[in-house]
DNA sequence: CGTTTTTCCGTAAACGTTTACGAGAACACA
DNA sequence: TGTGTTCTCGTAAACGTTTACGGAAAAACG
C-alpha cells in the first residue's frame, strides 16, 4: 500500500542513499536526479514512515501535553484548556511537530501515565498544564532528563525549564485597587484548597494592595475550598457570616464563584447589588452568568502559541541562532468590567 | 540514558532474542530466565523503545483524534468536547493505546493535517468529530483504506465505518411532544446552516413531531444561521417578526440560544415568561444562563469510552473473539427541566 | 540404547529511515 | 600527463524491536 524509499529507488533504478538525500534536501545529489527522486515521489505518493525515521534519528517529532484533573474532581480545567491547546497545537504544527494527549489517572496524583510516554520515548518533550506548587512530575521529568515546560509556576524544579504563567498576583491586587476604589473595604478572598500555586500567588497580591490601601488583612475573611462548584457554594457562607459581612468577594476560580453565587442567592444576596464580586480567571461561563461577572480575563491561544515557541527554543534541535532560551514568563490578565461589581 | 534489549542481554549474558521472548510473554523460554530477564528490565529500567516497535509491527499503538473547525468559527466546539475526550482517552488507555490530537486549519476543509497522519503512519485510526453531512475526510480515509470511526453521523462512506451519534431526531421530537403538551402551537425552530447532518435530523424530528400533533409545518418558523453566538442572534428576530409570532423557539446549539436570548432580551421578550425555549445540545453555559435553559443533555465521558469500544472492535488487531462489529449506534440525550420553558 | 519429541535458546533478517565513508568520474590546474 | 579537487552516487551500518528458523540439549518413549 504505502511506498517506501525502497519503492522509490528501485522504480528510478538508483539506490536508497540517493533518494534520501534527494528527499531530504542534501547538497550531494545532481540537480536533475534530484528533480526525478521528487516526481517520482509524488507519482508513487510517498512520504516516510514516521516510526523508521523516529527510530533512525531518536526523536518523535512530537509533544505530549499533560492534563491532570485534581483528586475528587472529574474536571480536566474544561473551558480553558481549548483555547490554549488550539495555540499550542498551531505553533507547533508550524513546525510539523505532532501533538500528543496525556491525561493524568483522576483520583491521584502519580504520574504513571506520563511515565509511560517518557520512557517509551513517544514524545520528544511535554507541557505539563495544572502544574501544582510542588508538583512530582516536574521533579519526575528534571530527575529523567526529559525536556519539558509548564502552563503555571511551580515551586519545583528550580529556574531550570521554560514556564509560562498568567500573573495572578497582579490580578489579585488590581481587583483589590478596583474594589477600593468603588468604596469597598472589608474584601473577601476566596480561593481553592488545594496545592495550587496560583492560589498563593493571587493571595500575595491581595494581601499586599490591602496593605498598600492601608486596610488590615482580616483571616476572617480569606477561606479555602475545593476547586469546583460544590467547594465555592460550601465555603461562601463561612466569609459572609463572619462577624463584620465583607461586601466584596473575589473569587480566585470561574467554578468556585458560580457556586458561591449561588450560596449567594440562597441567602438573599443579589451579586452586583448587594455585593461586589469580581473572578481571577474569566471563562464563557462569567460571561453568560446572570449577573454577568466582571472577571480578568487571559488570552489563551496566544498563550500556548507562546508556550509552544519557550519549549522549542530550549530544545537544542530547534534552538535558535542566537540560542536564548526563554524561562520564566508571566503574562498579563485583561478586565473584562461586567455586571457583578 | 535510557536502556535497550541489546542492554539487557549484554547485562544476562544471553541473547536479545531471548530477552525479548521473556518479555513479551512467549512460551518458549524457561521460567527461571525469564524471571531473571524480568529482574534485569526492573533493575536496568528498561522499557520498549515504541519507534522500534512501531517500526517492526508497523502499528505504533496510537489512535489519532481529530477536531475540525467550522469554516468562519474559530472555535473547535469549545465545551463538548473535553469529557468526551476524557471518556476515549481512559478507554484507550485500558488498551495502552495512546492518543494524538489533530486539529484541522480553520478557516478550510481540506484534509490535509488528517492525511499527514495517515501517510506518515503515525496513528493506527482515527477518530473524526465535527463530523459533517458530506465529509470529506471520510471520503479520504475510506479512500486510503484507513480505519477510523465518527462521533455523530455522516452520509459519506455508507455503513462500512462505527459511528456514535446522538438521537437528534427523537430529541426534536421530544422538544416539540413537551412544548405542545405545554399548550405551544406556534413552535420555531434554529439549526445551523451549515452541512452539519444534525440539523437535518433535528429538523426532522421536528417537523415529524409537529405533524404528530396535526400542526402545521410553517417555513416561516424555521431558520438557519451560523453555527454561533452571532448566528443565533442574527437569525433569531428573523423568526420572531414572521406574522403569527412563535410561542417557543427550539435551538439545535448553545451557542446559538445564547445569541438568541440576547436578541429576545432586546426585543424585551423573557424567555421563560413571554416565550418558551429549549435547547437540543446542553453545555455548562445553559445551566448558568439567566434563566437556565432546558436542554437535551448527552453523556459525553460514556459516548467517549463507547466510541472508543467500537473502533477497536473494528480493528483487526483488536477484535474480540466473538468479532461483532458494531458499525453505528445513536444514543438518547436526557431532558434537563430548568427555567427557560 | 536408539529414536523421537520437547524444551530452550541463539542467529539473523526484517521493518524504513539516515548518514558516514569511500570510490569513480569529471574537471581544473600545473 | 600527472595530481588534486569537485561532483555525484553506492555501500553498508545503525537505530530497537520482533520473529521465523534451526539446532543443541534434555526428556520421553520404544
Amino acid at each position: 500500500m504505502a511506498s517506501s524509499i525502497h519503492d522509490l529507488a528501485r522504480h528510478l533504478n538508483i539506490s536508497i542513499g540517493t533518494v534520501s538525500r534527494a528527499l531530504n534536501g542534501r547538497a550531494d545529489v545532481n540537480a536533475e536526479t534530484r528533480q526525478r527522486v521528487l516526481e517520482a515521489a509524488r507519482t508513487l505518493n510517498y512520504s516516510p514512515n514516521q516510526s523508521g525515521r523516529s527510530l533512525r534519528q531518536g526523536a518523535t517529532r512530537s509533544i505530549a501535553f499533560m492534563l491532570q484533573p485534581h483528586p475528587g474532581d472529574q474536571q480536566y480545567g474544561e473551558p480553558f484548556f481549548i483555547p490554549f491547546l488550539t495555540g499550542l497545537q498551531a505553533q507547533l504544527a508550524e513546525h510539523d511537530l505532532d501533538l500528543m494527549v496525556v491525561m493524568g489517572e483522576p483520583g491521584q496524583y502519580q504520574p504513571e501515565r506520563l511515565r509511560r510516554v517518557v520512557e517509551t520515548r513517544r514524545a520528544d518533550a511535554v507541557v505539563l498544564a495544572n502544574t501544582r506548587r510542588e508538583d512530582d512530575r516536574i521533579d519526575y521529568l528534571s530527575k529523567a532528563g526529559f525536556p519539558f515546560a509548564t502552563l503555571g509556576r511551580s515551586q519545583s524544579g528550580g529556574d531550570t525549564y521554560p514556564s509560562l504563567d498568567i500573573d495572578f498576583e497582579r490580578a489579585g491586587e488590581e481587583a483589590v485597587d478596583r474594589l477600593v476604589a468603588r468604596g469597598h473595604r472589608r474584601i473577601a478572598a476566596i480561593r481553592p484548597s488545594l496545592d495550587l500555586n496560583f492560589g498563593y500567588l493571587f493571595l500575595d497580591g491581595y494581601r499586599k494592595a490591602l496593605r498598600r490601601h492601608g486596610i488590615e488583612v482580616d483571616p476572617g475573611l480569606i477561606a479555602d475550598g475545593f476547586i469546583n462548584e460544590t467547594g465555592g457554594y460550601q465555603v461562601t457562607p463561612r466569609v459572609m457570616l463572619s462577624k463584620d459581612r465583607p461586601t466584596a468577594i473575589i473569587f480566585n476560580n470561574d467554578a468556585m464563584a458560580l457556586g458561591g453565587c449561588k450560596a449567594l442567592a440562597e441567602m438573599g444576596i443579589r451579586p452586583g447589588h448587594d455585593i461586589a464580586v469580581i473572578v481571577i480567571v474569566d471563562t464563557p461561563l462569567c460571561r453568560y452568568f446572570s449577573p454577568a461577572l466582571t472577571a480578568f480575563r487571559p488570552s489563551l491561544e496566544p498563550m500556548g502559541r507562546r508556550l509552544a515557541e519557550m519549549l522549542l527554543a530550549s530544545l537544542p534541535a530547534f534552538a535558535g541562532p542566537e540560542g536564548t532560551r526563554i524561562i520564566r514568563e508571566v503574562w498579563p490578565l485583561e478586565l473584562v468590567a461586567r455586571e457583578s461589581d
